[in-house]
DNA sequence: TTATGTGCAAACAGTTTGCACATAA
DNA sequence: TTATGTGCAAACTGTTTGCACATAA
């Protein structure tokens, strides 16, 4: 449960503090997974009946900006999560989609050769990692379930520096 | 340049070899770069005038489900990767969007140790880097150039086993 | 008071689908 | 001959935008 004072962080990157975009961030701080717009949308009506779908996207988009959100899309919609939770990886599972979260210290963070990196300079290193979860994997015994259709998959994030 | 013959690729995975499907796979054999649906589309009219948008993503999904290809999603579009080309991640060029490949050798394999995996059962791990290519660096010194503006980014694959 | 944010509805992009016709096997 | 694939257009989904009104600073 994060502490951190909403308005605040709100403040602090010369964001207006309006009651829409600090109950984005509530609902962000609440949801233990890793929600959608439409997600974050659906909850915050139930308080909030008059908020606007858009206002939604507009205040993720901003949180984004700030860099108090990472985007990772995830079979055709983009999931958000909150940065000041830290860097860590993701677990994607193909049949329902959900995303859960991986501790960030099971892996070696991944570098590139400057030999190998072709001029590019790297900013980020995502890793994802695909796979059937524990639900999933019991219900739909052999076959793959939902199986992922033939859409957009999804990504994660961790600070290459 | 693969020497595969494309009908018997299509054959053996019990797909009807037609002009479109192998139009498709030519132009993803030719494209140097991850083309998307529509520019797939767009080098495969060149040819084949006749040929629909919806036969390419069919073809696409189809090859995709047969395990052929690989979709990146980038920045709201779906990218594809063809398999044949062999296990490898991705440098994306968070300004052009463009899509390297990084031979796949430079990284560790990423795995997770199962006492982290949470009971999921991993398949494959992916890892992108998101960064900026030389010729977006060249032009926009500073700035982001294109700085993406709040969607979509991107994934790559990686086999697990 | 005024720059910024909100809500609404319409616009958009990428992708998918339904159906009649064509064609590979 | 028939199951499968194609082409077209319309539908859908997730996201973005334009604009008048509201409101945080």
């Amino acid at each position: 449960m994060d502490t951190t004072d909403l308005p605040s962080l709100l403040r602090s990157h010369g964001l207006r503090v309006t009651p829409q975009r600090l109950a984005v961030l509530a609902a962000l701080q609440a949801a233990p997974d890793h929600p959608s717009a439409e997600e974050v949308f659906d909850e915050i009506r139930e308080k909030m009946p008059s908020v606007s779908l858009a206002t939604v996207y507009n205040a993720l988009g901003e949180l984004r900006r700030v860099g108090q959100l990472r985007a990772l899309p995830v079979s055709g919609r983009v999931r958000y999560d909150l940065a000041s939770r830290g860097p860590h990886n993701h677990l994607v599972c193909e049949s329902c989609q959900r995303v859960v979260d991986l501790p960030m210290n099971v892996l070696p963070r991944p570098e590139v050769p400057a030999t190998q990196a072709q001029g590019f300079e790297i900013l980020t290193a995502e890793v994802i990692f695909r796979s059937i979860c524990p639900d999933c994997r019991a219900l739909g015994t052999s076959e793959g379930v939902g199986a992922s259709n033939g859409e957009m998959e999804l990504s994660v994030q961790q600070e290459t520096k």
